[in-house]
DNA sequence: CCAAAAGTTCGACCAGTGTCAAACTTCGAC
DNA sequence: GTCGAAGTTTGACACTGGTCGAACTTTTGG
């Protein structure tokens, strides 16, 4: 038991359930190039992977907000392992919701927000 | 050989080709609920129609800006007929282009904007 | 206990974009 | 030739959304 449980100051932040999700939030997460190469990045390394290893062409606290829009569109979900954030893309769960959608999105081509 | 022909005042409008356009341009233009609806009504029906029989949520001068972002990002074809612009999903082509894009999206459960 | 690391929160700013009304253009009908 | 129908163009406006820096919080390491 560590301390966040036992203090009941859970730093996990909410993730909304998949049905509540429209498409309109959906493609409002994913217009951004930005938030795009994150969602990238995360399909491509097959582990969860901290907010800081992502190099992205924003400050950090642009940076907590796209993780903010993505979570909060379903895509992500997101916990903290000591001081990092770690993040995941919720594939399954969002396929379900959203059938081959961000499938055939990751196959199209498109380019590196930061180039 | 009509008017426009003779006297090459032709109201075609310019239609990019399919190889320039961004998978970002594509997103910026279906993130719109309004062009999304005008792209489901023009794949339902599958004849060409002009842009003033869907009707839209939104004023005739805000129809044309959307109709011309929809062309620019090489979703709709345009031509005239008599007065009437008349319109067309660039279906095969884009497909080409955007391999399952569009049939995925419109695949989505999807809210009408007038509602 | 103190300092560094990793994010978050909070304002503020600014560019883009959806919106409309008004004036204009083009074509078809009478 | 005149009028109405169908869109377009232009200019203006308001709102959203991405951006940053600065201050703050929480955890880990020495």
């Amino acid at each position: 038991m560590v301390a966040a449980e036992r203090a009941g100051r859970d730093r996990t932040p909410p993730h909304p359930d998949l049905a509540t999700i429209t498409l309109q939030q959906v493609l409002e997460a994913l217009v951004d190039p930005v938030r795009r190469c994150i969602v990238r990045h995360l399909h491509a390394t097959s582990h969860d992977v901290a907010c800081g290893t992502i190099d992205l062409p924003v400050s950090k606290s642009t940076a907590t907000h796209h993780f903010h829009v993505l979570r909060e569109a379903g895509l992500i979900r997101q916990y903290y392992a000591g001081t990092s954030r770690m993040n995941a893309l919720r594939l399954e769960e969002f396929d379900r919701a959203f059938p081959g959608l961000l499938a055939t999105l990751l196959a199209q081509r498109d380019v590196d927000p930061g180039a």
